[in-house]
RNA sequence: UGCCUGAUGGUGUAAUGGUAGCACAGGCGACUUUGACUCGCCUAGUCAUGGUUCGAAUCCAUGUCGGGCAGCCA
């Protein structure tokens, strides 16, 4: 797919959940289009969360629209408000530059309003752009609408719609059949509207323990769909809730509070993943039977985005962290959101990713190499050049006397229509790359070798004349000739050799602490194993003490870098302080010689 | 042996009854003071079988295979 999803006018991708707008649109089915992410405060957002982002706030964005962010935060037992904050600065992150304007929040403390359509009572809540910025602002909680959410429960059972059952969670569990076996009818179905009322509100206000009873609507228990049998619509939980304190001992299920929710908040297109596809007949039943007065949301699903190599399952994730295998949440290996930031990963391409995906149906898994495409699109044409040797060797200049420095423009940008330099010295002593020297070098192998020539990058040509080892006949020095006839201004300037190689002054260089990321797993579908664990890459850390070129000393967070010929880096904006930066590798570049024959 | 849902190169996605295209991956080559980038070329696909039609990836039927659903989770 060719978009370019960071262009604000680029036109959009079309998929069958954009052409259904689309003709929304055009019919004016609704005043406004708009969409909704709803969270679960209950963990922290990953890549797979980035394409329900990127689906409902572009969508927005394309139709003039907004998007709610909203906690969806029923369910006291799981949920903490330490998620919160994360989830809204994660979200922010992913969409700055691209949708911000889209983004909906609320004043704080807002509920829904009562008001009156077409004659009938009615509840809303708008959204207020969270760029707005003059009031105090707070995303959506579902938990803000339980007054609401109560009162149409009562309208529920006053419509004979709901009725409050006595049977115990097992007992539920058994009436309610199979999925190829119907189920039978509770004893307590054909209660009166009056009982149902009176039991509604003393389970609200606390004369039974949890679970005692619940609040189930009344559809068809021996409906082929699991989820129309008599779902349940509340149900009792003596918890605190982290918004609503302990003011409610019930609380409502996702399925009476979702639709609802979407509701209130006026949202039009609730776009959810696949496994919500059962649902959809309860989440139309449910505002169906309200009669409720303004146009009605409509639920559609798409597919997940599952990368190989990753894992999004909560409790897979979970696992990582608790088991040590990765530091934490922000852990550069992991897929969340937070951990791709911290890997350098900027959000245009996560985007970039996430929306070149596509929107259907089709349960897929996607190559991780279309992932580090987007990323390496993203960052060759922002990332700052720098030089800097992971793995050195002492390489010395015999015909440059110490204490010498020759200055040499060093390109910053070379993707750039006006590019930039700054100043590299370069000195006696300097270090390479330890991959960039073969003492026995095999075929087609154009780097440093005994004998031969390569061109120091915005230096000079050099050739190697002596190779220094220690006892144990490893290689601590080269010592080369440096023609500096052939620096920039000199009159062999244009003179080609086959190896042009990185390098950095051993006496002016910094020292850092280099983390080498790899690829978590050592299959692409991890996650198909319940014993997960035993995939993990050994080496997908390596950390190394490189050496920088000074210029590298002032590098803030969130600066992108490529380090020439090695790949893309960023300060770890966690773990680094001034006296001693810590870089993290995004990725490497693409390596074609890696993969020859020859090569590693 | 229930209901829902899906199937296009290795991977992902487009074509909405009219030339099966794009991207990634892979291969070859050009360029190169990054074996990067860029550029050129190449490899490779409609789940199966019938049917409708002048014409089917698309519509119909049957089958095969995949995924979801039996939480007082979301």
């Amino acid at each position: 797919m060719t978009v370019e999803p960071t262009d604000p006018t680029a036109p959009a991708p079309s998929d069958f959940i954009r052409d259904i707008v689309a003709q929304h649109v055009a019919e004016k089915r609704y005043p406004k289009i708009v969409t909704r992410f709803p969270p679960e405060p209950n963990g922290y957002l990953h890549i797979g969360h980035a394409k329900a982002i990127c689906i409902n706030f572009g969508i927005a964005r394309e139709n003039g629209g907004t998007c709610n962010l909203r906690m969806d935060d029923t369910n006291p037992a799981k949920e903490e408000i330490e998620y919160v904050d994360a989830i809204i600065d994660d979200v922010k992150w992913l969409i700055s530059g691209w949708a911000e304007h889209q983004l909906g929040f609320k004043r704080k403390g807002a509920t829904p309003a009562a008001q009156i359509v077409d004659g009938k009572p009615d509840y809303y809540l708008a959204s207020v752009p969270a760029d707005a910025g003059q009031t105090e602002l707070e995303p959506f909680f579902a938990s803000h609408y339980f007054d609401q959410l109560h009162d149409y429960a009562v309208e529920l059972i006053r419509r004979g719609r709901a009725y409050v059952c006595d049977l115990s969670p097992k007992d539920t569990d058994d009436y309610r059949g199979a999925p190829d076996r119907p189920g039978k009818d509770s004893p307590f179905r054909q209660r009166s509207v009056a009982e149902n009322l009176d039991l509604f509100a003393r389970m609200r206000a606390g004369e039974f323990p949890d679970a005692a009873r619940s609040l189930r609507a009344r559809i068809d228990m021996a409906s082929p769909n699991m989820w129309l049998r008599d779902p349940l619509l509340y149900r009792i939980r003596h918890t605190a809730h982290h918004q609503t304190g302990d003011k409610w001992c019930i609380y409502p299920l996702y399925d009476s509070a979702h639709c609802l929710s979407d509701y209130l908040e006026g949202v039009s297109h609730s776009l959810c993943s696949l496994e919500f596809t059962d649902h959809r007949p309860l989440y139309d039943w449910i505002l169906e039977a309200l009669g409720l007065p303004r146009p009605l949301p409509h639920q559609y699903e798409f597919s997940k985005l599952r990368p190989t190599y990753m894992i999004g399952s909560k409790r897979k994730l979970i696992g990582l962290v608790n088991s040590g295998v990765v530091t934490g949440w922000d852990d550069p290996r992991l897929p969340t959101i937070r951990a791709l930031r911290r890997r350098g990963v900027p959000a245009s391409a996560v985007r970039r990713f996430a929306i070149g995906a596509g929107v259907t149906k089709f349960i897929s898994t996607t190559d991780i190499a279309v992932f580090e495409h987007a990323v390496r699109e993203e960052l060759n044409p922002i990332a700052q050049r720098r030089l800097a040797v992971l793995k050195p060797v002492k390489l010395v200049l015999t015909n440059i006397p110490a204490g010498e420095k020759l200055e040499c423009a060093a390109t910053n940008d070379p993707q750039s229509e006006t590019p930039t330099t700054r100043t590299v010295h370069l000195t006696r002593e300097v270090y390479i790359e330890s991959d960039d020297f073969a003492e026995v070098p095999p075929p087609k192998y154009f780097r440093l070798k005994p004998g031969g020539e390569v061109r120091l990058k915005y230096a000079c040509i050099i050739t190697c004349d002596e190779v220094i080892k220690d006892a144990t006949g490893a290689v601590v020095e080269l010592r080369c000739t440096a023609d500096l006839t052939t620096r920039a201004g000199g009159p062999n300037v244009d003179r080609k050799v086959k190896g042009t190689v990185h390098w950095v002054s051993a006496t002016e260089c910094i020292e850092a602490k280099v983390r080498l990321y790899d690829r978590l797993f050592t299959v692409p579908e991890p996650g198909l194993d319940d014993d997960f664990l035993k995939n993990v890459n050994p080496h997908s850390l390596e950390v190394v003490t490189a050496r920088l070129e000074p210029a590298l000393k002032g590098a803030a967070p969130a600066q992108y870098f490529q380090f020439e010929r090695l790949g893309y880096f960023v300060l770890d904006a966690r773990d680094a302080t001034p006296a001693k930066p810590v870089f993290n590798r995004t990725l490497p570049l693409k390596d074609t010689w890696a993969k020859a024959p020859g090569g590693k």
